[in-house]
DNA sequence: GCCGTTTTCGGCCCGACTGTTTTCAGTCG
């Protein structure tokens, strides 16, 4: 079993645990090494091999041996066990809002309920209003849940929930209450899909904030309302949580509930070894009795300054080590999208794009880059209405034509992108492909390969001459489809050791090699391009959401090849293509 | 179940909100 499915296994045995009403330091301790084993940078095999796996912080004896065998045998007794013994129903159940493990175990103990469809019919006949500890609200809450589940149970895509999230934080920063507002969560570290938005409010007045918050009209319904937080539903489903709290714990709220819930813990924990606590009201030394005793933060970096640590970005706090960096005053700066001087991979009419090369290039000029490079699919997307060899050589010709017109500052490259067939040969002549300034290789056929196949088919693509860059590593589409599997790692080695880039895929549905492996793989070396795959102009935009993961993976300038200017983008691909003619 | 050590077991983050209750448990973040 790999690393990434025996994760998944301690997660579930949390999860199957809390369900039989286990002790929660105990469950918290399987998801703790779930995390633990997921963010190793190190192989499995080596660390079991050289029997240092116990040396992970997070993993005991009892963690160690039932990864080993996981690893070994890819089962487990104690998880088959575990899992024979709770219905499936009941893990369910706990998408069910307001339905945590406790109050399953009752309806499953009591009225002996172990599916989403017996608790249906359970609210039906009026059983759970009955009983104890639960009432005739509890019921149509539950009911009312059921019949969400379909509809809202789902995650919403950054880029998506954006476009809620902007409006309500320019009407907040509006109101004359308010003196400091932000969003916070997931929202606010980025992350590729959220399941709600979190607003952070500032104020000494909290009543109109809360009526105008919930007074929305895009709001279907409000599902809490105190004098301090709120909780409203939108029709796309996405949820929304207001808290306002008084300006002065202002940053401590924002810091606290932008989390991540890995990277508060540490902080707690950091601050405690101080002989501080820390919480969304303040930060105060352990015996005093009230936040007045404790420190006060004109910003969230006064927070961290305080226990020692230079400014975290909130993409940054996932708990993936970023507090010992921090320690020692080693956070990198950031890439930011106004580093950004140009852009690879996007299309033309010539293929499936909706705008042409002039078009494109007038838009790019708009965004004032010094370049940007036309990457058309290749003969073999016939869906795509992919370029052959020759309609290829007509579009050099036109982007040189371009170019030497001097119409628009903004230079053209001229690329592809070929198709990596079944195979893993390229699509289009090599000769050819040498001509172009460069080539992104991409996978658009053949998903269900088995994993062995489909990494041996992108290295033997990445080790083909002409190719620059590597496209969207899994083909994944975020909340829609799994990408075709693939063995990241081998594939990150293969591009650092022929000196191929692989693309940072910005399409919002994409963003496409996953932020979670680029600090290790920039660590080794590699080089990414950000690359909006845009099909009109208006994707350029979606570089933002790019520039998202690439800050979430830890990237700066120095791993971002369109950071650099035009003349330094020419040496890099000429480099490239001279180096192997050698 | 992990950790740390005051080395053998106690601590592990905790408050708002809800719906139940009539002083609190469960969920959520």
């Amino acid at each position: 079993m790999t690393k990434r499915e025996i994760a998944d296994v301690l997660k579930e045995i949390a999860t199957l645990l809390e369900l039989k009403g286990e002790n929660p330091f105990k469950i918290r301790a399987y998801s703790n090494g779930a995390r633990a084993l997921e963010s190793l940078e190190e192989d499995l095999d080596v660390l079991i091999g050289e029997s240092r796996l116990s040396d992970v912080p997070g993993l005991g004896k009892a963690l160690v041996e039932k990864i080993e065998t996981l690893h070994e045998t890819g089962s487990l007794e104690f998880y088959d066990n575990l899992k024979e013994s709770i219905d499936d129903g009941l893990v369910s159940m706990l998408e069910i809002p307001g339905l945590g493990a406790k109050k399953i175990k009752t309806l499953h103990d009591s009225l002996e309920i172990s599916s989403i469809e017996e608790l249906q019919q359970a609210c039906e006949e009026g059983k759970i209003a009955e009983l104890k500890g639960f009432g005739k609200k509890s019921e149509d809450k539950i009911a009312e849940g059921i019949r969400n589940r379909e509809a809202y149970g789902k995650r919403h895509l950054w880029w998506e929930a954006r476009e809620v999230a902007q409006p309500i934080l320019d009407g907040l920063l509006a109101l004359p209450q308010v003196e400091m507002a932000s969003h916070a969560g997931s929202f606010r570290r980025k992350r590729e899909h959220v399941g709600d938005l979190d607003f952070i409010v500032g104020s000494t007045d909290p009543g109109p904030i809360m009526d105008w918050f919930v007074a929305q009209d895009q709001i279907k319904e409000t599902t809490a309302k105190g004098d301090t937080k709120a909780s409203v539903r939108f029709d796309s489903g996405l949820q929304a949580d207001l808290r306002v709290v008084p300006p002065k714990q202002f940053y401590f709220a924002l810091h606290h509930f932008t989390g991540s819930k890995d990277h508060n813990v540490e902080m707690r924990q950091r601050a405690l070894e101080r002989g501080l606590s820390l919480s969304e009201w303040g930060l105060k030394p352990v015996e005093a009795e009230s936040f007045e005793e404790g420190i006060s933060a004109q910003s969230e970096s006064d927070i961290f300054e305080a226990l020692d640590l230079s400014f975290v970005p909130p993409e940054l706090r996932e708990g993936r080590g970023e507090i010992d960096v921090a320690e020692n005053g080693l956070i990198p700066n950031l890439v930011e999208i106004e580093n950004i001087k140009g852009v690879f991979h996007n299309h033309t009419t010539a293929s499936d794009g909706r705008a042409t090369l002039a078009e494109m290039t007038a838009a790019a000029q708009d965004y004032g880059w010094e370049y940007w490079g036309v990457a058309d699919h290749s003969k073999a997307s016939f869906q795509a209405n992919g370029l052959d060899e020759g309609r290829l050589e007509a579009q050099i010709e036109s982007v040189k034509a371009l170019n030497e017109s001097r119409e628009f500052s903004t230079f053209v490259f001229s690329g592809v992108e070929c198709d990596i067939l079944p195979d893993g040969s390229l699509d289009l002549d090599q000769d050819l492909l040498m001509r172009l300034d460069y080539v992104v290789s991409s996978v658009h056929s053949s998903f269900s390969q088995p994993v062995d196949e489909m990494t041996a088919r992108l290295i033997k693509a990445i080790e083909h001459p002409a190719t620059t860059m590597l496209g969207h590593l899994t083909g994944r589409l975020l909340l829609k489809r799994d990408g075709y599997e693939v063995d990241a790692r081998k594939v990150i080695d293969a591009a650092i050791a022929n000196d191929v880039i692989i693309e940072l895929n910005a399409n919002p549905y994409r963003l496409d090699m996953d932020w979670r492996l680029w600090k290790s793989a920039a660590d080794k070396g590699l080089l990414t391009s950000i690359n909006p795959d845009a099909h009109a102009p208006e994707h350029f935009a979606f570089l933002e959401a790019g520039i998202n993961v690439a800050r979430k993976g830890w990237l700066t300038v120095e791993n971002v090849i369109n950071t650099l200017p035009l003349v330094g983008v020419k040496e890099a691909l000429a480099r490239k293509r001279s180096h192997l003619s050698e």
